[in-house]
DNA sequence: GGCCCTGTACTCGGATAGTTATTGTCCGAGTCCTACTGG
DNA sequence: CCAGTAGGACTCGGACAATAACTATCCGAGTACAGGGCC
């Protein structure tokens, strides 16, 4: 899974914690976390096409949720960034070399149980991502810690 | 997830399907599926590593299974090829930059919220692949074409 | 005084290199079988 | 005829390149604001 999934997910929650009518430029979302800028906005542009936040340009601009935190699940956003293929590709082995001769054409009508076993380990993790939402970290997030909010909230609306 | 992992998941049901006292070359594996042979063998050699498989060297040698498939889980080989490794990994970006300032030291006691739910969705897809044994596959291979098993043995059988 | 227009600064977005991980290949170490030689 | 031995062939195992993916960076296109000029 690649890095950009965790950058993401914590600026899903911080711009949760910001005020929808309010851009947040790449640069600040980037420079709270410490985080390379060029490439946190390669990420969120990502989010952008999956509709995740919506962006805009020039003075003003920057990116915003967008949609409401709970519609946004952490599957939504791996599959943003990550690319939402599967993690096990069936390459048909199987039916290759001897194998496939042996098995022959009934072979290819019947599943491959390889490839089975494997999606439903799959969809349980996905099952699991796609029922937390971001609106759900940013509330453990809260319990851990009432304050965080607001102090995310002014360290951003500080120019 | 690397592509290894399907062939040794595939080598595994094959060679439970042979009997036990007799090992089958890298080669012959590799040839039953029409796979580059060396590369293969990089794949079996960290099965044996894990126990997996049991090796030998020269003339007669090659692999075979090393305990009985009923042990033998799909986490077993996934994490043998793939790694053991988490696929989300927590960089503790949140302790980085103005974000940590805010949080504080008591950031550092709280877990984060973030890692946790990957976590989560990563322990149910383990739990299900630790489910599943090379048994288990072929069985099922078993049930959708129940001459299957004497095919692929009387193949490995011929010189 | 109000409106329009131009210039400027700011931000995203995609095109462009650098670096790591994965895939693929090769040759040496070890092992067992086989055939030969000597008793 | 039998035992010991030397040779050869086979197989794994780890070391060595090629390729693809990820990470990081840069610059151009577009946008909104601000200031100045004109009516």
């Amino acid at each position: 899974m690649r890095e950009g999934v965790e950058w993401a997910v914590h600026c899903c929650i911080n711009l949760s914690f910001i005020s929808p009518d309010r851009a947040v430029p790449a640069a600040r979302l980037a420079a709270f976390h410490d985080l390379p800028t060029a490439y946190l906005n390669k990420q969120l542009n990502a989010l952008g096409r999956a509709g995740i936040v919506s962006s805009r340009s020039g003075p003003r601009g920057g990116f915003r949720l967008g949609r409401e935190p709970e519609k946004i699940t952490l599957m939504d956003v791996a599959a943003a960034i990550d690319g939402s293929a599967r993690a096990f590709l069936c390459t048909g082995i199987r039916h290759q070399g001897p194998a496939g001769r042996i098995a022959g054409p009934a072979g290819h009508r019947t599943p491959c149980t390889v490839s089975q076993a494997f999606s439903r380990a799959e969809l349980a993790w996905r099952r699991r991502l796609a029922r937390q939402t971001i609106a759900g970290l940013a509330d453990e997030v809260r319990r851990a810690n009432p304050a965080a909010p607001d102090h995310v909230r002014h360290w951003f609306d500080r120019t």
